[in-house]
RNA sequence: GGGGUCUUAGCUCAGCUGGGAGAGCAUCUGCCUUACAAGCAGAGGGUCAUAGGUUCGAGCCCUAUAGGCCCCACCA
């Protein structure tokens, strides 16, 4: 071995030979039990950051241990690249609208684009040492996953799951198309708070709002139907500042007698409780927002304008006629678009929904089924299928995305489906293959596209290739687990439950594993604005190599979030270079070495016993660790055993053995490199799962000759029969030579200092156990005399 | 306002089903020991946020309080 490792080398190398040799491939189950994952495919909406590494690699690891477990491991990679996200991406980048150009021309911008992000996502996660079987790649935009999405969506609406109505929707004028309550966030904003007289025949009416470009909007006022202050309003009319048209005041419980002035104006929309009231009360709707965020013409002042302008000059206006009696700043929190950022209005429109609020309880059943790791994320899907107040809305009036395989007959109005045999189909470039039922031939397209997480949320079912002939579904539905990070699991994991229910009547997996988020600063994400060249993850894989990411990666609890700093690559650094001169000492002391036929028979020393054991030890408990998702602590019980016991105690007790089997005695020799060879191997088949090409390189490197896996990603994790003796053994030699150690460095030795006399007084069990390893002991402490007493 | 989670050494954090308070970094001291000075051997350093409770025994379980963070609700 070289004395120093190059990573770089390395890492390319093996990268190239896994690949070759197709170490990583998914063989059906043909001689294995088959583990499935359900990886999310990262949207194509900007670049990698470190955030995702760490939630990806957590989860590599997880395939990794399952492989080594002896699992045909089903591990694939997808894209999801259609969809509103990729388009803003696209947008930005090229400095335009969607809207402004022809459908197509704006499609193949897109095209191009994820065709770039895509093949930089898959150089940095192969660059990872992802166990990735390439072969099941999968792009949500891709012909399969547009047809499975599509079909999914037809099978729904003719069960009536899916079904379109008009009715206000949340909207997003910035990016100009319905959103669903799940993409929605909120954002503090300062606003001022305008009240307003409104004329009646009792007096005037003082009115707070934060809308005031809303007031020729208005529909009525509400006051609570308890409120001693307005009980004698209730019924009359009251005259709308500056537009002069009369309003009922009408009575709500949802009113707060607290907030405001107690009487809240109530516009078609000003916002959620507007809509609630619009339809509880049977209101009439005044179109005052366009769905381009401009105020309609015909509206009186502020017709033109855009939302904040009117806003503004409205208030002016006001001021002007001397109807602001007067202003306060307030903070509030606002509905925001999770895309852009922008405020969201609601506004009428004909939309697809799924129906999500009818089968809350079916859903939160089904979380009950699923193993959730950690425990408690599964309040955060529990709580938000509770507060659940809209169906799904699905349709998206965008371009780059899933189309609707629905036409709707110029007569009837009726819906008209695709067909199976046509799918996947952009009803704008095809048409039905049938009359409608009413007996008309023509039809009109629908226009939307689907929201990305209708299809998203079939990657289960894209992955058995649901419904095709080659389809796996037996293979690997339900999956085996599911890993995505915290923040979409009110998206990405409540919808692949809800559609997996409605489609198959099981849950997509068993297992679902929720990583947490690398932050910048406490309660501050990355934002990918801010990422430089030299924070991008494949800059730090050039710098520090692959293997010093993912050991990082793999050093938190999971769910927990946590914080980057190149400062961690030291450690990461210390480790593999450690991993690698002891594997340099071992090779050395190897050189001769024959493997035994069957090394459990050989008659060791009881040091040699005792590292053997102490990495079975370490196997099994690193296995328990690892079917409870716990990467870190699984690292740790490793970690402790390769540095401490391994590298500290056993290499430096065994060491002259190895040197001098003159002294030693060369079948005592024999015992310490068979130790060295298994337990180094045993330590290397731990780690592979975390550091992958340090591990492979070492088993290249010297194992390969010997053993008949190709590669240490091959190899299994092995246990054996559990001997406490020798590891309570060990544990009291540690103390022994700890108190020799500790002796020495307080009288300023070094440690290869001679000393007169060791007296050792163990537990009777133990005597003959130390009879044996005198010479270890003597060597190691440098005793010249060793008394051993009981 | 509802829910969750965290608060442990100077810093970053680990602590499994309740029984010895730990790691790395930093600080200090010693050791050139034929894998590694990017190392080795040691030392110092903690009222485990606070206050109660359960228990023979609490960092861990229960209750309350304070602070941090997250999710949800709150747009008049």
């Amino acid at each position: 071995m070289d004395k120093k490792y190059n990573f770089m080398n390395a890492e390319t190398e093996l990268e190239r030979f896994w690949e070759e040799q197709g170490i990583y491939r998914y063989r059906h189950g043909k001689d294995r039990k088959v583990f499935s994952i359900d990886t999310p495919p990262p949207t194509v909406s900007g670049k990698l950051h470190i955030g995702h590494v760490f939630s990806y690699t957590q989860a590599e690891m997880i395939a990794r241990f399952k492989r080594m477990q002896g699992y045909d491991v089903f591990y694939p990679f997808g894209f999801d690249d259609n969809g509103l996200p990729t388009e803003r991406l696209v947008e930005k980048e090229e400095k335009i609208y969607a809207s402004m150009l022809p459908r197509s021309e704006f499609r193949g911008k897109c095209m191009c684009t994820i065709d770039k992000y895509e093949g930089e996502f898959k150089k940095l996660w192969k660059r990872l040492g992802f166990s990735v079987d390439w072969d099941l790649q999968y792009q949500t935009i891709s012909d399969l996953s547009q047809k499975i999405s599509q079909k999914s969506f037809i099978e729904l609406a003719k069960n009536k799951k899916a079904y379109m109505k008009e009715s206000p929707v949340l909207w997003c004028t910035e990016c100009r198309t319905s959103i669903a309550q799940a993409e929605l966030e909120t954002k503090e904003c300062e606003t001022t708070f305008n009240y307003l007289e409104f004329e009646t025949s009792l007096g005037n009416l003082l009115i707070a709002t934060t809308r005031p470009e809303l007031l020729a909007g208005c529909v009525c006022i509400f006051v609570h139907p308890e409120d001693e202050r307005f009980k004698a309003y209730v019924g009359k009319t009251a005259k709308v500042p500056l537009y002069e048209f009369g309003i009922p005041i009408l009575t709500d419980e949802a009113v707060s007698m607290e907030k405001g002035t107690g009487a809240v104006m109530c516009a078609t929309f000003g916002d959620a409780t507007d809509v609630e009231w619009y339809q509880k009360h049977k209101l009439t709707y005044k179109k005052i927002i366009l769905p381009n965020g401009k105020i309609e013409d015909s509206v009186s002042y502020i017709g033109g304008m855009t939302i904040e302008k009117a806003r503004e000059h409205m208030i002016e206006l006001l001021r002007e006629s001397n109807l602001l009696v007067k202003q306060e700043t307030i903070n509030h929190m606002i509905g925001v678009h999770e895309r852009c950022g922008k405020g969201v209005e609601f506004i009428p429109s004909t939309q697809w929904y799924i129906d999500v609020l009818t089968e809350k309880e079916r859903f939160l059943k089904a979380a009950d089924e699923i193993n959730w790791y950690p425990e408690h994320m599964k309040n955060r899907y529990t709580l938000w299928v509770e507060n659940l107040k809209w169906d799904w809305c699905i349709s998206r009036q965008r371009y780059f995305g899933v189309p609707f395989p629905v036409w709707y007959c110029k007569d009837c109005k009726e819906p008209m489906y695709a067909e199976e045999e046509q799918l996947p189909v952009n009803p704008l470039e095809a048409s039905p293959l049938h009359a409608c039922a009413c007996g008309c031939h023509e039809f009109l397209p629908e226009e939307a596209v689907f929201d990305t997480w209708a299809t998203s949320s079939v990657t289960t079912l894209i992955n058995a290739k649901y419904g095709e002939k080659d389809a796996i579904t037996e293979e690997i539905f339900p999956m085996g687990m599911r890993c995505q990070a915290h923040d979409i699991i009110r998206t990405w994991a409540f919808y692949s439950i809800v559609k997996s229910l409605y489609h198959t009547g099981k849950i997509p997996w068993k297992d679902i594993m929720i990583s947490g988020f690398v932050l910048a600063k406490p309660g501050e994400k990355i934002s990918k604005s801010k990422i430089n060249a030299s924070d991008s993850p494949m800059a730090l894989i050039e710098y520090h190599s692959a293997d010093a990411i993912r050991y990082w990666a793999a050093n938190s609890k999971l769910g927990t979030d946590t914080f980057f700093s190149e400062e961690e690559m030291k450690i990461s650094k210390r480790f593999i270079n450690k991993l690698y001169n002891a594997a340099k000492f071992a090779i050395l002391q190897l050189e001769d070495f024959k493997k035994p036929e069957h090394y459990e028979e050989a008659d060791l020393l009881p040091v040699d016993r005792w590292i053997l054991q102490r990495v079975n030890e370490t196997t099994k408990r690193a296995t328990a660790l690892l079917e409870n998702y716990e990467i870190g602590q699984a690292r740790h019980e490793i970690d402790t055993l390769f540095w401490r016991d391994f590298c500290d105690y056993y290499i430096e007790i065994a060491k002259e053995r190895l040197y001098q089997p003159e002294k030693h005695g060369e079948e005592n020799r024999y015992s310490g490199q068979i130790a060295v060879y298994y337990s180094l191997l045993g330590i290397l088949k731990l780690y592979a799962i975390y550091t992958p090409y340090v591990t492979d390189y070492i088993y290249q490197d010297f194992y390969r000759k010997q053993e008949k896996e190709k590669s240490l990603h091959e190899t299994r994790w092995e246990t054996k029969k559990e001997e406490r003796i020798y590891i309570e053994f060990g544990e009291h030699l540690k103390e022994i030579i700890a108190e020799v150690r500790k002796n020495k460095t307080e009288h300023q030795m070094s440690m290869k200092d001679s000393i007169p006399e060791l007296i050792i007084t163990c537990p009777k069990r133990f005597r003959e156990l130390y009879r044996k390893s005198e010479k270890d002991i003597k060597a190691c402490t440098g005793a010249e005399n060793l008394i051993i007493r009981t």
